[in-house]
DNA sequence: GCAATCACG
DNA sequence: ACGTACGTGATTGCT
C-alpha cells in the first residue's frame, strides 16, 4: 500500500461508557448530574481524532431490548447485576455529545453493538478503497474481528492506557490467531458474559488445546488423543461448548448498512459542543477540541452571539495618540483594565510593562510603560468617577502604589466574583474565560527558552487589549448571576452584599495589611536556629544509635521500617497506609514507651518542622526594614475564609514551647507596641446564634466557660463539680459540633473508645436539641438544594450531597454542616476588619493593621495611643454584628507576639 | 506531581 | 460494610 490509506474508526460506545464509569472517580456537575461515564467517553473520543486523524467515524450501542442470544438462550449473560441507574441516565447524555460532533449512530434492536460493529467493519473491509479500521472498545470481546485491514484499540486501567491490537499483537499476548479469540471463549467461557464453555478448562489449558489442534471442531475430532483429566473435561461438557461457540461469535451479516459518506469526518458543531461541555463543568476538555478552521470558526461564533474575535478592534496607543485615548478615558464612567507586568508574584519585586484600558466591549487600547506616558495614566487611575474593573486588583493596587499611583473608583474585580459565586472553584482568568466564555486564553506571560521575553510590543497590545475585553465581559456575566441569585434570597442578607459590602470593600484593606508587613527579629531567629540545629544533631545520632543503623528520618517509609521491621516493635493498632504502616504523629503517640526511638522521632521531626518551614525560610524573605509581606489570598478557600501564603503567617507555631519561643521573633518596631484582638468562641457563638439552642445561648449569654458548661449539662453534674478531664472531652465534643463529626473522629480527638463516645454524643444531642435539630435541618436543605450558605448570603455549592457514595455523600454532609459556621465567622471577621480600618484611619499613621488569622487581627500601635486604641478597638469587632449571643473580644498587647 | 506529614484556626 | 471531624499551605521524599 503506497497510497496512504482512509482511516475509520468504529466506537463500541456501551464498551467505553462501561469502563470509564467504573474506572473514574464519580465526577459530577454543578447541577449534581453525574457525568464520569460521559467524560471518559468524551476524552476517549478526543484522544482517538487527535490519534488516529480518521477519515470516517461512527459509533454503536447496545439497546435494552432482548437480543437474539438471549431469546435462544436464556442465560446469557444472566449473571450480570443491572448497572446504576446512574450509569443508564449518562447514555443519552453521550449520544447527545455524538450527535453534536455529527458521528452517525449505529444500533438494531435485536443484536448487540458488537454484532453491529462486525457486520460494518466486515463491509468496510469488503470495500475496494482499502480502509483501514479501527475499533475502539473499553474490552476485548472483539478481538476476533482483527485482521489486515481492522485493529482494536482498547482502553485499559483507567482510560488513558491503552493497547492497539493487530494480529501480531493479539498473538503476542494470548498465544493464538484473532478468530481463534472465538474457540478460546468457547473453551475457557467468559464469566461476565455467562458463557460457560467447558468446565475446569482455564486460559491456560484453552491456549495449549488450540495451539495444537487449531479450532474447537479440530479438538473434538482428535478428542483421542488427548488424555487423562482434560479429556473428560471435554467430553462432558461437549454440547455446552458448541452452544458456547455459538454465543462467542460476532455476527458478521445483521441488518444494518454501512454509509461511509454519512459517517465522513465533518466540522463539528463547536458551539454546541462547548456549550455541552460547559453544562457537563468539562473545561479541561473544550480546550482539547480540535481546532476547526479559521472561516468556520468565525461563521459558528457569529451565529452564537458571541462577537468576541470578528469585531474586537485594539490599538497601541503611542506617545502622540494618547492625550485623546485619556481623554476617551476620561468621559467614560466604567472601564475594564489589565496590568502588564514582570518579575514575579509579589507586588515588591514586578515592574509594569504597560496597561490594556477596555472602554466597552471589544474596543481597547494599550499604553505601553513610560514615566511620562503613566504620568499622564495617574489622572485616570486616581479619578473615582472612573469606575473600574479588574482582574485581582489588590495586586494592581500594590503594584501601582509603588509608582505612586493610587488607584480608585475600585467597583468590580472579576476574580473575587467569580470567587463568590463558586467559592472553592477555579478562579484563574484562564480558567473563567474557558468556563464562561468557552474561549482559550493564553497566559499572560509567555517565556522564551532563556526566560527573556520573545513578543513584539503589537503582540503584547493585543494580548492585555483582549485580556482587559474579556475582564470587561466577564464582570458582565457575573454580575447578571449574582443579581439573579441575590433575587432569590430572602431578606436583605444575599449574595450582591457579601460581594459589594464585604469582599470589595477587603481588597484595598488587605492591600494595606500585605503593604505593611510585620517586623521579624533575625537575630532572635538566627538564635534560635543554632540551638536547634545542634539538638537535631544530637538526635539524629542518637536515632541511628537506636536502630543500629543510618536512615532517612525524613522519609516516613524508612521510618516505619526501622520501626516495624528492623525493631520489630509492635504494629497492631497502626493505621496502614498505600505505602505501608502511618507513622504520623497520632500514631507515633500510640508507640510511646514500647521503644525509646519513638520519643526521640516525635521530637525530632518537631523541630526539623519548625527550623526547615519557619526559621529557614523567614528571615529570607524579610525586606529591607526587616518587614515580611505574605500574600492574602481572598478567593481560594470554599468557606469564606481567607488564607496566607509566600509565606504562609497564619500557621506560625504556638502550640509547643519552641512554638512560643519563635513568635517573639515577631515585633513592633521601636516606639510601637503589638495588639492582639481575637474573638472568643467564635465558631461555638455562631453556632448557639444559628440554632438558636436554649443552652448554649444561656450559656455565652452568662458569659459561662463554654466547655465547663457544656461538661456540666452532659454529666449531670454542677458548674463545680465538672473536673479537667470532663471538660476537655466536652471540648472535643463542642469541636464536633462545628466539623460535623462521627463516633470514630470524636473518639479519637477525646482519647476514649468508641462505646463511650457514642454515648457522649447521644448526650449531647438530648441535651442541645436546638444543635441537634439545627444540624439535621442544614443537611436537609443542602440535600434540596444543593449548597449551603452562610446568614450573610455567602453560598458553597456541595453537589456531592447526594452522592450514592457513602463516603463521599457523608463528607459533603460535613462540608454542609460546617460552612455556615466557619463561613459565618469568616464573614463577621471580614466585616470587622472594614469597620477596623475606619478607626485605623482616625489614628493616621499611629496604627496599622499587620495580619489577620481567621478569628484574631494584629496591630501595629504607637505607644502613646495603644491604651485608647485597644478600648476602641474591642468595642468596634463586638458590635461589627448582631448575634442573639454577645461577641466577646480578647485584647492584649506586648511588644512581641510571644508575649501574648 | 502526588503522598505523607504537620504547622495554624 | 466502610472509613472516619472542617478549613488552609509548606516541606520532604519519591516516582
Amino acid at each position: 500500500m503506497s497510497e496512504k490509506s482512509k482511516k475509520l474508526v468504529v466506537i463500541d460506545g456501551n464498551a467505553i461508557i462501561h469502563r470509564s464509569f467504573h474506572a473514574l472517580p464519580p465526577l459530577s456537575t454543578k447541577s449534581g448530574e453525574l457525568v464520569n461515564a460521559v467524560y471518559g467517553f468524551a476524552s476517549t473520543l478526543l484522544s482517538v481524532i487527535e490519534k488516529f486523524h480518521p477519515d470516517y467515524i461512527l459509533a454503536t450501542f447496545d439497546l435494552a431490548a432482548p437480543t437474539f442470544r438471549h431469546t435462544e438462550y436464556a442465560e446469557y449473560k444472566a449473571t450480570r447485576t443491572k448497572a446504576p441507574d446512574e450509569l443508564y441516565a449518562q447514555i443519552d447524555r453521550v449520544k447527545e455529545l455524538v450527535r453534536a460532533f455529527n458521528i452517525p449512530i449505529y444500533e438494531k434492536e435485536g443484536f448487540e453493538a458488537d454484532d453491529v460493529i462486525g457486520t460494518v467493519v466486515k463491509q468496510s473491509e469488503k470495500l475496494d478503497a482499502g480502509i483501514e479500521n479501527i475499533i475502539v472498545t473499553g474490552d476485548l470481546d472483539t478481538l476476533q474481528l482483527v485482521t489486515e485491514k481492522t485493529k482494536v484499540y482498547a482502553l485499559r486501567r483507567g482510560i488513558t492506557d491503552t493497547v492497539l491490537y493487530g494480529a501480531p499483537e493479539v498473538m503476542e499476548r494470548f498465544g493464538l490467531r484473532p478468530d481463534q479469540m472465538i474457540d478460546y471463549k468457547s473453551l475457557r467461557g467468559d464469566a461476565s458474559d455467562n458463557i460457560p464453555g467447558v468446565k475446569g478448562i482455564g486460559e491456560k489449558t484453552a491456549t495449549d488445546l488450540l495451539q495444537k489442534y487449531d479450532t474447537v471442531e479440530k479438538v473434538y475430532e482428535n478428542i483421542a488423543e488427548i488424555k487423562g483429566a482434560v479429556k473428560d473435561k471435554l467430553e462432558k461438557d461437549k454440547a455446552q461448548a458448541f452452544k458456547s461457540k455459538w454465543l462467542a461469535t460476532i455476527v458478521l451479516d445483521a441488518p444494518v448498512k454501512l454509509e461511509l459518506d454519512k459517517a465522513i469526518t465533518r466540522e463539528f458543531d463547536r458551539p454546541t459542543i462547548v456549550k455541552l461541555f460547559q453544562e457537563l463543568n468539562f473545561f479541561s476538555l473544550i480546550k482539547r477540541l480540535p481546532q476547526a478552521d479559521a472561516n468556520l470558526r468565525t461563521e459558528s461564533e457569529s451565529t452564537n452571539g458571541n462577537d468576541g474575535v470578528k469585531d474586537f478592534k485594539f490599538e497601541l496607543i503611542k506617545e502622540d495618540k494618547l492625550d485623546d485615548f485619556i481623554k476617551l478615558l476620561g468621559g467614560q464612567s466604567e472601564v475594564a483594565f489589565a496590568l502588564s507586568t514582570r518579575g514575579g508574584e509579589k507586588y515588591f519585586s514586578s515592574t509594569i510593562k504597560g496597561v490594556a484600558f477596555c472602554y466597552k466591549t471589544g474596543r481597547a487600547g494599550y499604553v505601553e510603560y513610560s514615566e511620562n506616558n503613566f504620568a499622564k495614566l495617574k489622572n485616570i487611575f486616581e479619578n473615582g468617577s472612573v469606575r473600574k474593573t479588574g482582574y485581582d486588583l489588590k495586586y494592581d493596587l500594590e503594584v501601582l502604589e509603588k509608582y505612586g499611583i493610587g488607584l480608585r473608583g475600585i467597583d468590580w474585580d472579576v476574580m473575587i466574583s467569580a470567587y463568590v459565586l463558586n467559592p472553592g472553584g477555579k478562579v484563574g482568568l484562564e480558567d473563567i474565560v474557558l468556563e464562561e466564555l468557552g474561549e482559550e486564553l493564553e497566559p499572560a506571560e509567555k517565556k522564551g527558552q532563556l526566560g527573556l521575553e520573545i513578543e513584539s510590543m503589537d503582540e503584547v497590545a493585543q494580548k492585555m487589549c483582549r485580556r482587559a475585553d474579556y475582564i470587561f465581559k466577564l464582570k458582565n456575566i457575573y454580575q447578571q448571576k449574582i443579581q439573579e441569585i441575590s433575587g432569590q434570597q430572602k431578606g436583605e442578607h444575599n449574595l450582591k452584599n457579601v460581594f459589594t459590602k464585604i469582599e470589595m470593600p477587603l481588597v484595598g484593606i488587605l492591600a494595606k495589611i500585605e503593604m505593611n508587613g510585620i517586623r521579624l527579629n533575625e537575630v532572635i531567629f538566627a538564635g534560635i536556629s543554632v540551638t536547634i540545629s545542634k539538638r537535631i544533631e544530637s538526635l539524629e545520632k542518637s536515632i541511628y544509635g537506636l536502630a543500629g543503623t543510618d536512615f532517612n528520618i525524613n522519609s516516613p517509609r524508612q521510618v516505619a521500617e526501622i520501626l516495624f521491621e528492623t525493631l520489630k516493635i509492635p504494629a497492631d493498632n497502626i493505621k496502614k497506609l498505600k505505602t505501608g504502616y502511618s507513622t504520623a504523629s497520632s500514631e507515633l503517640e500510640k508507640l510511646r514507651g514500647e521503644h525509646k526511638i519513638i520519643e526521640k522521632i516525635e521530637e525530632y521531626r518537631e523541630i526539623f518542622k519548625l527550623k526547615t518551614t519557619y526559621l529557614d525560610t523567614l528571615p529570607k524573605l524579610a525586606d529591607e526594614n526587616s518587614r515580611i509581606h505574605t500574600t492574602f489570598n481572598q478567593a481560594v478557600a470554599a468557606t469564606g475564609r481567607l488564607s496566607s501564603s509566600d509565606p504562609n503567617l497564619q500557621n506560625i507555631p504556638i502550640r509547643t514551647d519552641v512554638g512560643q519561643l519563635l513568635r517573639t521573633a515577631f515585633e513592633a518596631e521601636k516606639g510601637f507596641r503589638l495588639v492582639s484582638v481575637d474573638y472568643s468562641q467564635i465558631d461555638l457563638r455562631v453556632v448557639a446564634h444559628m440554632s438558636g439552642d436554649k443552652n448554649m445561648i444561656e450559656a455565652f449569654t452568662k458569659g459561662e466557660d463554654i466547655h465547663r458548661t457544656t461538661a456540666s449539662i452532659i454529666n449531670g453534674v454542677s458548674f463545680s463539680q465538672v473536673t479537667e478531664k470532663m471538660r476537655s472531652k466536652a471540648k472535643a465534643l463542642n469541636f464536633g459540633i462545628i466539623y460535623g463529626m462521627g463516633v470514630f473522629g470524636f473518639a479519637a480527638s477525646a482519647g476514649i473508645g468508641r462505646e463511650e463516645a457514642r454515648k457522649f454524643i447521644a448526650e449531647y444531642m438530648e441535651k442541645f436539641s436546638g444543635v441537634a435539630e439545627y444540624m439535621r435541618k442544614t443537611k436537609e436543605e443542602a440535600k434540596k438544594n444543593l449548597f449551603v450558605e452562610t446568614q450573610l448570603g455567602r453560598r458553597r455549592y456541595i453537589p456531592e450531597i447526594n452522592s450514592a457514595n457513602f463516603q463521599v455523600q457523608s463528607g459533603a454532609e460535613r462540608m454542609a454542616i460546617n460552612m455556615p459556621i466557619q463561613g459565618m465567622a469568616a464573614d463577621i471577621m471580614k466585616l470587622a476588619m472594614i469597620e477596623a480600618e475606619e478607626l485605623v484611619a482616625e489614628y493616621a499613621g499611629q496604627v496599622r493593621t499587620v495580619l489577620q488569622i481567621h478569628d484574631e487581627l494584629l496591630f501595629e500601635v504607637k505607644e502613646e495611643i495603644a491604651e485608647d486604641f485597644m478600648r476602641k478597638i474591642k468595642t468596634v469587632m463586638e458590635n461589627v454584628y448582631k448575634l442573639k449571643v454577645p461577641l466577646v473580644v480578647d485584647v492584649k498587647a506586648g511588644d512581641n507576639w510571644g508575649e501574648m
